[in-house]
RNA sequence: GGGGCGUUAGCUCAGAGGUAGAGCAUUCGGCUUUUAACCGACUGGUCGUAGGUUCGAUCCCUACACGCCCCA
């Protein structure tokens, strides 16, 4: 046998008899036929005739043609049951060997579990009232050379379920709703957004300058421009650019890459709402983010509390709110509340706590990096933090009363954040200043600090109306109202190391 | 990056320093209303990879790979 012809790797006895009955097709005829068309689907046919009785089923003599994934395949001599998956669910076949055509019983009696398979009959109901249809014809559309896992135990091994998606998918109805569900959310948020008037964009994803966050990029390379480009890590400038424009309400739901490791709660690339409004202050958008997950959680979950991992969470009534400052005095009782803008007294707190500090952090970085240590994981309920200090909010625009913080919030459910959001920067001279602390912090070796975007000046420089913006983690919001884990079951395709095939 | 746990048949899982086990699936036989169908017979393995200890390792040790969880 030459080396071009040899079997892969993974070939093993079960295929290989699949690949056997595959050729026997292939020699009889076109293997792959595409000419079947249905007429039903499982849960119309359970919901349209569910309810009829047997007598009556028979008497109405109705003619489907169903087909799908053989899921289940009982046979008993000379007649058998079947069940066929489609995307609605199952519907049961019977196939007995004197209502088909010569010889067919006998072919189907070949056909294995994960084959797609099509059928045309009568429905009727059996002794134990599952309806069913009577096969007058069925077909082998599409042979499956792989056998799929167990039928009761399914696919548990969880680095398959994510690998093979597909296969998940197949046996794990579980896993398909939460994909289901996710699609419902951002169908819900598109139309939430259309409602208030908001126009939905797409901006670059590849950016010559990557801003708008503090994090590192994926870097990559345009060949006929000879210019290196970057994932984007957020769409924020470009947004605020069209604002500047006259499109004075835009969002964009996409996707941002982050250079960063994998967890239960990252994956490199994720997906963000992200929306700016005009005339709007972040107060605006706390608003907004209530009645958004109000409405949300009711529409898809059909109530205003749900569970996740244990424990019940309530977005039907007003959010929780609190300063920075209050929650690190709420969770810090021991704390100076006099002293939580004193560099030197935090940097003391945060020695304490093992948080480790550079020479360039101000009383407003330690403050964030205390808050994070020792409050976020205890913000279990629906809870806005407002007040962040401007040190750590280069785009955010300062308080007018009290310039060591921003006019910005994020929000915390479960322990974790949700969204981020804040009363825009429009002062471009305030932004140019702020870009180059920034960039003097990169040029010191921070590389996850900003670069100073000249054109983004430039565009504020053209007036950028009062303008409040927001980010919103879909990925995680998907997490909560499907009650998963890890972030991983809510990505169809979570990133992973390569699979090594040899 | 650090720590813990895991990797055994296609799938779900047992297992013990001395020739590798079950259920399901497959294959063959039986069975015309099943529901994880049932009955009978059979088949299926580089025990993640590479070293080491040992008379002997899939089991003990080390490293590595991949995954899961926790921490940074």
């Amino acid at each position: 046998m030459s080396k071009d012809n040899k079997l892969p790797p993974d070939d093993n006895k079960l295929i290989a008899e699949r690949r056997q009955k595959l050729a026997e097709i292939r020699s009889g005829g076109i293997a792959f036929p595409n000419d079947f068309r249905r007429n039903a689907l499982a849960e119309e046919l359970h919901c349209n005739y569910g309810q009829h009785s047997a007598e009556h089923l028979l008497d109405e003599n109705l003619e489907v043609r169903v087909a799908g994934r053989m899921m289940v395949k009982r046979v008993m001599g000379k007649a058998s049951f079947i069940k066929l998956q489609d995307r609605t669910g199952q519907i049961q076949v019977r196939l007995e060997r004197d209502r088909l055509a010569e010889g067919l019983y006998q072919s189907f009696k070949k056909w294995d579990v994960g084959d797609i398979v099509a059928a045309s009959g009568t429905l009727f109901k059996t002794k134990t009232g599952e309806l069913t249809v009577m096969a007058s014809e069925a077909r082998l559309l599409t042979k499956s050379l792989r056998p799929l896992p167990e039928k009761f135990h399914g696919l548990a091994d969880q680095e398959t379920r994510y690998r093979q998606r597909y296969v998940d998918l197949i046996m794990n109805g579980e896993s398909a709703d939460v994909f289901r569900m996710r699609s419902q959310i951002i169908a819900y948020i598109r139309a939430f957004m259309d409602s208030q008037d908001f126009l939905e964009v797409e901006t670059p994803m590849m950016q010559a300058m990557p801003g708008g966050a503090i994090a590192r990029p994926f870097e990559t390379y345009h060949n006929a421009l000879d210019m290196p480009l970057y994932l984007r890590i957020a769409p924020e400038l470009f947004l605020k650019r069209l604002v500047v424009g006259g499109f004075e309400r835009v969002y964009e739901i996409n996707r941002n890459f982050r250079n960063e490791g994998v967890s239960t709660q990252h994956n490199p690339e994720f997906t963000m709402l992200e929306l700016y409004r005009a005339y709007a202050d972040y107060e605006d958008l706390i608003s907004m983010i209530e009645a958004l997950l109000k409405g949300m959680t009711q529409a898809i979950r059909g109530d205003t509390t749900i569970t996740y991992q244990d424990e019940d969470i309530h977005f039907g009534k007003p959010f929780a709110r609190l300063t920075v400052e209050q929650a690190v005095l709420r969770y810090n009782p021991d704390l100076d509340s006099q002293k939580l803008r004193d560099r030197e007294y935090l940097a003391g707190v945060a020695g304490k706590l093992e948080i480790p500090l550079q020479d360039n952090y101000g009383a407003g970085k330690i403050l964030i990096e205390i808050f994070e240590k020792t409050c976020e994981s205890q913000l279990r309920e629906p809870t806005f933090i407002t007040a962040y200090p401007t040190e750590v909010s280069p785009l955010s625009r300062r308080n007018d009363d009290d310039p060591f913080v921003a006019d910005r919030f994020e929000f915390f459910v479960a322990g974790r954040e949700i969204a981020n959001g804040f009363s825009e920067l429009n002062d471009p001279e305030d932004q140019a200043a702020r870009f180059r602390e920034q960039a003097a912090n990169r040029t010191a070796g921070d590389d996850e600090a900003m670069a100073f975007d000249h054109d983004y000046i430039r565009a504020l420089e053209y007036g950028l109306p009062p303008t409040a913006g927001l980010g919103v983690g879909i990925d995680r919001l998907v997490m909560l109202l499907t009650d998963s884990p890890s972030i991983r079951d809510v990505l169809l395709f979570p990133h992973m190391r390569a699979e090594v095939f040899d």
